[in-house]
RNA sequence: GGGCCUAUAGCUCAGUUGGUUAGAGCGCACGCCUGAUAAGCGUGAGGUCGGUAGUUCAACUCUACCUAGGCCCA
């Protein structure tokens, strides 16, 4: 309790009914002034942590709030909201907070909206990174601990992590079933990621096969394209010599009898030793260039002049000219070794950059793999896990171990750089700064090694939904069409990706994962097919948790008797594990499939844009393999956060703006309300001055909530309210603009579109009611007699904007309306929290058609605007201080073009208050002069007696001589509340100057 | 390097099918009030709509190019 904050008391107005002393204290305290219980000082940090304590308690059927809020919506339409899991790993950041308050925005605006829409959120448990800040706890111990060991430990992480998240998330006011998330280590998560993986595997999408992937040399597994970041890297830049064997009179009648060679251009030397092949295009020129040396180079003719000069070729003349295509074939040398190497064609060389020829080994490159394959060319290679040259000496070049035997990749790069100008094949060696592919969680440079992997077929056959025979590519892609995609650009960008993308690598070669559960012939290493055998690994998974496949044998895993097609009948384990896109991708099966409250496919998934190739693209791929459709019905995807420079925050540099911290300075409601105030399909900025400004409008709107709630404290809407029929006008109009806010609130919260309804929020707080109906009602308020008409009239009004208001906040801002829900007149129907409420019925608010009325009051507005410049002239020349102490005239012309005089005289009786003025004078504006200004309006000081109770200037002022310094009005409502008569005072000459009207 | 997205007052956002002097709230300046008071009210000053060139009688709104930033892909 704050007692610096609290309001008057009734016990301080009872006083008045006694004789005091002092008449005017007395009056004073006649006054219906707000009270109320709901502090200015929200102090945040100290309250949302004991409201969610309060959420969390148990009722008496022992349900918190969110169990309750699922009791409250059982039986209605459904929506479901499924959750793509963070990475269980480190506290939450603000793009955490950003996707977690989108969600729960969702999830409660479609709660109070009548939807069943329950939210289990989910982790993403399994994985390198967690592994490696393992592997970093463990040290050398690791070593020597068996997987199992290492994978409990990995699990503890993990764990660790889930319960700081899953605080963290509760903390900023996300509902959801904290007690009871998904988590991908969970036994029954484990056993559905094999179950989904082996639905691909017998249904024949999966294969095992030799295929250039990205490697990370230092954590020694293959990487998917998601996993890998491109950096700036310097590599060496070498110009190397392949000598031509074939007859050079093939490829141009010219070059019979020269030495003739070519040029290649690679920043990876290291690969040379698996150098099979130089890819020339087809369709590009190239030239013969003849040399001082006697020499002859074959290179691109539109690159020759760069080659020429980073070679330092002299004295060149162009001996021939001919398309790439004649290159199809020809043979050259190994600059190094005892290999013949192949002229070959691809259409992907280009003239953008070296020489027109290009290196090929098919064991280190996407392309080179493919061109190896249409060449048959062999796939060999010497580098090994750790990225170390090994096994150098092949049979072909002198059984000698090569100089660079043992190193690693990189280190490699000078020796043989050394071995080719030794050999005479060296034409030039720099230094190259470029772009380069690097492992996303170590941040060292990637490379490419063909290696054994799992795949997905992208092309497998499979059959359309009209029956047709598609692919699998191709039906995902149909199905991608299905769904809605908000930005609607995100369609084009998933399918873009699905159209090119290469087999999905799903193996990783790690510990901590759901092994691809699948065992392999020893004799003949072919995998077995046995679903009866798969539904059993499943079963077992479900009980014991991917870590059987660890503690079992094969021999007590498979039944006795077990052979392979081959007649083998020993079998091993493969341990490769899946990759963590597959587990999360898995999640519409293990998640949306098992629980109960859930359905398959989801209303919505909603993640940042980079998902489009991450669990929106995996989750797809599986859903569509499994079951022929997508998992979603649509996809929202937001932007990320930057800071105030511009940067990214991202998931591996944690940067920016803290949202615990906010909550913890500013509150939860902050975070919150941030989110709500940008457009989050576009990236958004955040940052300490962005916050103070969000906190700003808070307090604003918190104020106002407070005035509503002060100004409703003799109010019972049983007893007390008032048809809108026989409202006061001004009520009226301020009912008829609460409820366009509703319908414009609405409309924003069913499009996502947050920020909208932030925005009409503020605007109709600031404008409306602030600036306009609640500063303007006071006087009503607080001088009328408590149970008048108008008052009741108004509070009627003030009951309704609070009760909608509350309402429309609550998903936003569910501290705060929580807060406030409490404290609303009491009602025989209200809900124990506005988070059980629905929205706002417009029924409630205004009975019909308000069109008229809302017209009326845009003009009585723009009058009101007039009026106010005039008042302010007035001020500036000292003539008046506050709006009680002028007077107003209005001129409106009244002729056939218009009705403004008319509506004037409509509105007479309202206009006092409307201007904030004593008096009002309408006229007819006998000469405008121009046809625009259809008004005028002029200020001067009222004349009069001021009240001393509700000081307006009037002549009636003690005319009542039981109360000899009060109007007629004042002291109507005196007597109402029976307060005793008195006697005037003798006043000091002070009082006599202030009560005098100025000349 | 390729694809896609974004660019309106200091900040966050509106600007409908292209059509009169481009709007709002906040912030800011100045002033008023002291019966929402570590509150409230009023008035005012700020953008020519990232840039250039077009289409059009007319463009913030269409087209092309450029610049900056972002995401994705290489």
């Amino acid at each position: 309790m704050n007692h610096e904050e609290r309001m008057p008391q009734a016990s301080d107005r009872n006083a008045a009914t006694t004789q005091p002393d002092q008449p005017v204290k007395a009056l004073k305290s006649t006054l219906n002034l707000p009270q109320t219980a709901f502090p200015m000082k929200a102090n945040l940090p100290l309250n949302e942590p004991a409201r969610l304590a309060q959420w969390q308690t148990p009722d008496a059927e022992g349900k918190d709030l969110y169990a309750q809020i699922r009791a409250a919506r059982a039986g209605s339409p459904k929506y479901i909201l499924h959750d793509g899991p963070p990475y269980a790993n480190g506290a939450i950041h603000l793009g955490h907070a950003l996707n977690k308050c989108i969600k729960d925005f969702v999830v409660k605006t479609k709660t109070m909206a009548g939807f069943d829409s329950p939210y289990v959120p989910g982790w993403d448990c399994h994985g390198l990174p967690i592994e490696i800040k393992v592997d970093e706890q463990l040290g050398r111990k690791k070593l020597e601990m068996d997987p199992i060991a290492v994978r409990r430990a990995c699990r503890e992480y993990a764990q660790k992590y889930v319960d700081l998240q899953r605080s963290q998330f509760e903390r900023i006011g996300v509902f959801g079933r904290w007690n009871q998330p998904y988590l991908t280590m969970s036994f029954p998560y484990e056993a559905s990621i094999v179950e989904t993986f082996y639905d691909f595997f017998e249904k024949g999408f999966v294969y095992k096969g030799l295929k250039p992937v990205y490697w990370c040399i230092h954590d020694r597994t293959a990487l998917a394209e998601a996993e890998v970041e491109y950096e700036q890297h310097t590599s060496p830049s070498v110009y190397i010599r392949y000598a031509l064997t074939s007859d050079p009179a093939a490829i141009h009648p010219a070059l019979a009898g020269h030495n003739v060679n070519t040029i290649i251009w690679t920043t990876t030397p290291w690969t040379i030793p698996a150098s099979q092949a130089v890819a020339f295009n087809p369709e590009m020129e190239y030239v013969a260039l003849g040399t001082e040396e006697n020499t002859t180079y074959i290179i691109s003719a539109d690159l020759a002049p760069q080659v020429i000069q980073a070679c330092n070729l002299t004295g060149t003349n162009e001996i021939a000219r001919f398309k790439g295509e004649m290159l199809d074939r020809v043979t050259f040398h190994h600059p190094f070794l005892d290999r013949s190497i192949l002229g070959v064609l691809a259409s992907y060389v280009t003239a953008d950059q070296g020489t027109g020829a290009v290196h090929t080994a098919p064991a280190h490159g996407v392309d080179d793999f493919a061109t190896g394959k249409r060449y048959n060319l062999p796939e060999i290679q010497y580098v090994d896990n750790s990225g170390r040259q090994r096994n150098t000496s092949d049979a072909a070049s002198h059984h000698t171990t090569q100089p660079y035997e043992d190193l690693t990749v990189f280190k490699s790069n000078p020796v043989i750089i050394e071995l080719l100008k030794e050999n005479g094949a060296l034409l030039n060696a720099t230094a190259f700064e470029h772009s380069y592919p690097h492992c996303w969680r170590c941040h060292n440079p990637v490379i490419v090694r063909a290696t054994e992997q799992w795949f997905i077929e992208m092309d497998k056959e499979m059959v359309a939904s009209d029956g047709t025979i598609t692919t699998y590519r191709q039906r995902t892609l149909d199905e991608i069409a299905k769904v809605t995609w908000d930005p609607a650009w995100g369609e084009e960008r998933i399918s873009n990706m699905i159209a090119t993308r290469p087999d999905w690598c799903i193996s990783r070669q790690r510990i901590w994962g759901v092994p691809i559960a699948v065992f392999l012939c020893e004799k003949c290493h072919t995998p077995l097919h046995n679903p009866a055998i798969n539904k059993s690994i499943v079963d077992l998974f479900h009980k014991e948790g991917a870590d059987a496949w660890y503690s079992h044998d094969v021999a007590t895993l498979l039944p006795t008797g077990t052979a392979c097609a081959c007649g083998g009948t020993e079998f091993r384990k493969e341990m490769d594990i899946l990759d963590v896109w597959f587990e999360s991708g898995a999640s519409w099966h293990a998640v949306l499939d098992i629980e109960p409250e859930l359905h398959w496919p989801a209303d919505l998934y909603t993640e940042g844009g980079d998902q489009h190739r991450g669990w929106f693209h995996s989750s797809l791929l599986t859903s569509v393999a499994v079951r022929g459709e997508a998992p979603y019905k649509m996809v929202a995807t937001s932007g990320w956060t930057l800071d105030e420079q511009g940067r990214a925050f991202s998931k591996s540099l944690g940067n920016g703006v803290d949202p615990v911290d906010v909550a913890k300075r500013l509150g939860g409601e902050i975070i919150r309300l941030w989110v709500a105030s940008v457009d989050f399909r576009e990236d958004v900025a955040a940052s300490e001055n962005l916050m103070q400004r969000v906190s700003d409008n808070y307090r604003k709107l918190r104020n106002t909530l407070r005035f509503l709630l002060g100004n409703l404290h003799d109010f019972s809407p049983a007893t007390n309210a008032l048809s809108f029929a026989a409202m006061e006008p001004l009520d009226q109009y301020i009912l008829a603009r609460l409820a366009e806010l509703t319908t414009k609130i609405r409309a924003a919260y069913d499009a996502f579109e947050f920020h909208r309804a932030y925005h009409a929020l503020n605007e109709f707080v600031n404008t409306d009611l602030s600036a306009l109906y609640l500063d303007v009602l006071k006087d009503r308020l607080y001088t009328f007699a408590p149970d008048h008409p108008a008052r009741r009239s108004a509070q009627t009004a003030l009951w309704r904007i609070a009760e909608a208001l509350t309402r429309l906040i609550a998903p936003i801002l569910s501290f705060t309306a929580d807060e406030v829900w409490a404290l609303l007149p009491p009602v025989d129907t209200r809900e124990p929290s506005v988070h059980l409420a629905l929205f706002p019925n417009l029924a409630d608010i205004v009975p019909g058609n308000t069109s008229s009325l809302l017209a009326d009051w845009k003009q009585l507005l723009l009058i009101r605007e007039q009026a106010m410049k005039a008042l302010e002239e007035a001020r500036a020349l000292k003539t008046i201080g506050k709006g009680l102490e002028a007077a107003v005239e209005l001129e409106a012309a009244n002729d056939a073009s218009t009705t403004h005089y008319d509506l004037l005289l409509r509105y007479q009786q309202s206009l006092p208050e409307l201007l904030n003025v004593s008096t009002v004078q309408i006229s007819v504006y006998l000469n405008p002069e121009a046809s625009a200004s259809w008004m005028n309006a002029k200020a001067k000081p009222a004349t009069g007696t001021k009240c001393e109770r509700c000081w307006r200037f009037t002549a009636d002022v003690g005319d009542q001589p039981s109360y000899p310094t009060v109007c007629l009005r004042c002291a109507e409502a005196l007597a109402a509340i029976h307060f005793a008569p008195y006697e005037k005072s003798v006043s000091t000459p002070a009082d006599a100057a202030a009560s005098e009207p100025q000349a």
